[in-house]
DNA sequence: GCGAGTTCGTAAGCTTTACTAACAAACATG
DNA sequence: CATGTTTGTTAGTAAAGCTTACGAACTCGC
């Protein structure tokens, strides 16, 4: 019985069944055939959600939930435990009538997974989470300046000294890397690490044989904002750094663009009134007000903290000019911040949504919300393990 | 046997099976189960996919094009017979050995489909439409200014006329709309028309007892433009009229947005040095550049052909100054323009491509393509029928 | 002309999956 | 303590696509 789609095989911790999940739903592409265990798989990931998100409950507490029979639910619930995945953790003591059910949970401690951040500045930075994201040990390795083979290499050895580490099965390696990167988790283009056309997925799959996704950093983030953080509908992140960067989520999943350069919207010309000079050669791109060492030597030269406001709400104006078509033409639900709390978190913030609100239509886009990320500097880092999570659990 | 999950209950014109298709695919919402016969709705589709596109073809071709088995594919075209919607074309002449096979292909004149553009000015228009999106008849009813009950009433008269004339089984009814509509079909608004919250696809489906589905017009011109025009990836098409909309289209899905209002970019304010007036009481939205009656107005005022050059060229300008964000957001692979050819295409247009080309950089979004549609007046029409062609039979 | 090889479409039987029906176990309530 | 409720499991069924096998119809080489 030959798998019939499995592109690059890769080691699972699970013994006997990736999830296989459908095809991904693109109703133009040349989708796939649906066999009765891509069914099966599917449902495999709606019972581990459900326990995943709900919690602690009954396998007829499942069913209700999954709208599947309480047979199937037994079946698949089987299944997830012979892989470790679930377990009973004892019985209901009841408040009402009937046999107690017998109460079962994702196995949180079973598994750990990798997550690695390549976009801080100066530092790679990783660490091993469990399945609820939260952080169980974490490593630095300064980058050094190095670019290239050599960064790469740091890479390699802070995963190294993770997976050393480990004190459970790994369930896989995420990777959130500043650059695009494409769908196999080739870098195309990383221009500050000198990367170009670097397979790291492939390299760390093959070094570590575990399940490994390498994908955008803001797009790691956006994902981690989305199952941590109270992100519901469709979200952009701005990711604001050394670079500006940002991640969409549309309906429920990322949003790679054509040549995976979604959300690369720091070079972007902001207003029509010209503009610093950019590291691009044009003038007034979105980084030039808001990449944060162009921001802090603004506020260095400031006199007063009046000055300082002013220089905030001014970059603050320029994300809300750059931001309101882009709000216009998805009709986002919330668009989230990341970077330098100090920096974002006043009169930045308060001018890009006031440039957003009297920019674009109250009618149509006035519910926008406009928010700080309250997952700090791990966003990455979590959000490199949600791709793991999804991948390997069928679900984000 | 219960059906599992039919919200509305409509009449289809196929006697056994309405094609179920998979839950949308988005990751997060409390998605459904899964049973075999979502499975075979699922291949049932493919199959008709496979044939609808790549024309006459044998079991055996359609087999190895999904990769079900010959006897799968035997037993799906089976069915598809049964319904009336495939049919037989004769024997192959063989140039190759062994059996020749019989020939298969949709059957292309067995049902019509209605399609209603309700976004041209002064007019409402209709047509019956073929499989294949070609105009069989065509049917128009003048507005007379009337909004609110009088204009949905001319909207039923219209498909009265229309239903009333067809030659064939119909397949549903698609109707393109302005303003801002739901999944299901409500118009929540149409300043325009005097519309608000008016059930529109209720209406008609009840009245006609057909498949029914009102989406918004730019929507529908995008779908169009993907399945009988040349695109390819992700794109956006701005249609530009008396207002100025625009629909996405990503991973060949439309984009609705978190309150439907996807697309509405009319009043998006550009630049940073002011603007005329708008209706919508700001200055400087995009329609106070492009809508055509401003734009016929300015034209009109001018002395010279290179007058009306500037003016064109300022309005591609404004609007290539409102797209540059969205394409760095999104990494389009193609902005489409549907509107009045004499004033588009041309320095209007070249003015757009040129000002993206500034403003947005090279190497992530230098690919972009910028073209007027070749569907002119019956987009909207067309991507009506779409619509229903999608739903009907399960692909777009 | 004819056997060998190829391709097509179909028949029969198998495997997987989730379903229904039925039941024993375990509990609350009157 | 009888009754009703809830849980989880066993047994059997229906749907779907698969593999295997086969007759029909064709080309090609001798």
């Amino acid at each position: 019985m030959a798998e019939v789609e499995e592109p690059r095989e890769q080691v699972s911790a699970f013994p006997s069944r990736r999830s296989p999940g459908f095809p991904t739903g693109r109703a133009l592409r040349p989708s796939a055939k649906v066999l009765p265990e891509h069914a099966r798989g599917h449902n495999r990931s709606l019972v581990l959600q459900l326990l995943y998100r709900a919690g602690t409950q009954s396998r007829a507490d499942v069913a209700r939930g999954t709208g599947l029979t309480r047979v199937t639910v037994s079946d698949l619930i089987a299944e997830l435990m012979s892989e470790g995945l679930v377990i009973e953790t004892g019985e209901r003591e009841s408040p009402r009538p009937g046999k107690p059910g017998t109460l079962l949970d994702i196995n949180r401690s079973a598994f750990h997974i990798v997550g690695v951040d390549l976009s801080a500045f100066a530092v790679f930075r990783g660490a091993i989470l469990d399945l609820d994201g939260r952080i169980i040990t974490s490593a630095e390795i300064p980058l050094a300046n190095s670019v290239g083979a050599d960064a790469s290499d740091k890479v390699l050895a802070l995963v190294d000294e993770l997976v050393a580490g480990a004190t459970a099965p790994l369930l896989g390696i995420g990777v959130g890397s500043p650059g695009v990167v494409d769908r196999e988790g080739v870098i195309l283009s990383a221009p500050n690490l000198g990367w170009t056309g670097l397979p790291l997925q492939d390299m760390l799959a093959e070094r570590f044989s575990l399940p490994t996704f390498v994908i955008n950093d803001a797009n790691a983030a956006v994902l981690a904002e989305h199952s941590f953080g109270d992100a519901n509908g469709d979200i952009m992140l701005v990711k604001i750094g050394h670079g500006v960067g940002a991640g969409l989520l549309v309906g429920g999943s990322p949003l790679y663009g054509s040549r995976y350069a979604a959300g690369e919207i720091g070079h972007v010309v902001v207003g029509t009134d010209g503009g610093a000079e950019c590291s691009c050669g044009k003038y007034g791109c979105l980084e030039t007000w808001l990449a944060t060492p162009r921001l802090d030597a603004r506020l260095e030269r400031a006199r007063t903290s009046a000055d300082r406001e002013d220089i905030l709400r001014q970059a603050g104006h320029r994300l809300g000019i750059a931001l309101a078509p882009v709000v216009g033409a998805l009709d986002l639900a919330e668009i989230v911040l990341s970077g330098p709390v100090e920096l974002l978190d006043g009169p930045l913030s308060q001018a890009t949504l006031d440039t957003l609100r009297s920019r674009t239509m109250e009618e149509f886009h006035g519910h926008v919300v406009l928010r700080m990320t309250e997952l700090g500097d791990d966003i990455v880092l979590r959000g490199a393990a949600v791709a793991v999570l999804s991948s390997q659990l069928g679900f984000s």
